[in-house]
DNA sequence: AGACAGATGTTGGTTTTCCAACAAGAAGAG
DNA sequence: CTCTTCTTGTTGGAAAACCAACATCTGTCT
């Protein structure tokens, strides 16, 4: 399923970037990055990289393509829980959990790179003592982050209509750029997948708001309206 | 809106059982309870306990009543994000983020008695330096097992038909449970609510997937039938 | 400029959910 | 036991979302 590789330029680029390496010199990463329980690996789109029921003890940064959390329910039908963009890290909260069996398939959904490193050993390498504290805090704060985001991804997705989950999605946004005018980072097919709602359906309700006199907008830059 | 009280010995049990405290002595608890920078307050029924805004740095934990947090949006309409029963902990996603500004307000949802621990204050201490690390570590566990139930959470929500996510939410807990037969802790209108439909639809979902043959269920335990 | 691809917007018929009201069943108190 | 209250289940009309198909717009390439 997948192949040692070797990293390119770009990819150097991603890791140094990563939030759980914040802080951590650039000369300490590269240390790290030839230990042996760090591994650079190839995946095949569609193949499945780590099994449900397995234990995770790796972190995994994607560098390039994508991974998927897929699901597979009681009927074998499987979709898709979570998705991983090239960049975003994956595997912390089984790593560090008391069970750390994972409850998903983690699966490339496109050809994929990423780097794991095996968190315990890491953290046991006496090369890093220095760094274990703050690559803990690092992941705290990761966590502590993407909480908030999860957090507000709930509230959005809880509204019962289209409309009052583009509200809810777009006041955050609002409030976060703390103006009444503000640009979002989704695309309208990604915006409808991330409010779980139809794109076409999604961009009619979005018509009828601005009929309404609720919010202007043009491509992704939006303005709501005062009461 | 708040007074100072007095703990009762349910208070105290609660203490003990917050996953915060994991592994800390109760002598070492009762004397972090005494500190000034620990406080019980009573909370009024629907009164605003910490307004949207302000910067938070106390971690709370629910001794009794509930609170929630309420969103305004930009028409000043209010909506429940979330909502923090007896025992549990909230406010640490801010405390510990580099942003710490309420996002939302908090408000007692019922009268509610709650103890605040300002987590600046107690790392300070010189009397605790040797439970910093501890706590720490508590509160990574405490948000990695949280990311792993939001993330379900947001799985279960993003199913399109009611009957999807329904499927999802059993089929998680079949897993989690191990076996096709299981009992759910939620009762018909919370688990409507967790999903974010109607209870009677719901029921009505659930009658025909019986009659459909998926599953059988009575009361709060459930068996999915194979294929 | 013209051609093309990709993103965004529009529409109408079908399916699903909501909603409100009521029925049936279970649990507790007097 | 009956009465009460709470939870669960059922139903039908109204509202909303889905879906597929098509129209329009925008940016890019040659």
């Amino acid at each position: 399923m997948a192949n040692v590789a070797r990293l390119q330029e770009a990819d150097i680029e991603k890791i140094y970037l990563c939030p759980l390496f914040k802080g951590i010199e650039t000369s300490t990463l590269a240390a790290i990055i030839k230990k042996p329980y760090t591994k650079v690996t190839e995946c095949e789109d569609d193949t499945v990289v780590y099994k449900a029921g397995q234990k995770l003890s790796q972190m995994v940064l994607v560098l390039s393509g994508e991974l998927g959390l897929v699901n597979t329910n009681f009927r074998r039908e499987s979709s898709i829980v979570e998705v991983f963009d090239s960049g975003e890290l994956f595997g912390s909260e089984y790593v560090l959990a008391t069970d750390n069996h994972l409850t998903y398939d983690v699966c490339a959904l496109e050809d994929s790179k990423i780097l794991s490193i095996d968190y315990g050993k890491l953290l046991a390498d006496a090369d890093f003592v220095k760094i274990a504290g703050v690559i803990s805090n690092n992941l705290l704060q990761f966590h502590v982050a993407h909480a908030r985001a999860l957090q507000a991804h709930i509230y959005h997705l809880a509204q019962p209509t289209t409309r009052e989950k583009l509200l809810a999605y777009l006041t955050d946004e609002s409030k976060k750029a703390g103006s009444n005018t503000f640009h979002i980072r989704y695309d309208r097919q990604e915006l409808a997948d991330y409010l779980a709602v139809e794109r076409s359906a999604m961009c009619a309700e979005l018509s009828r708001m601005q009929k309404d006199n609720l919010l202007t907008y043009r491509k992704n830059d939006f303005t709501l309206k005062k009461k």
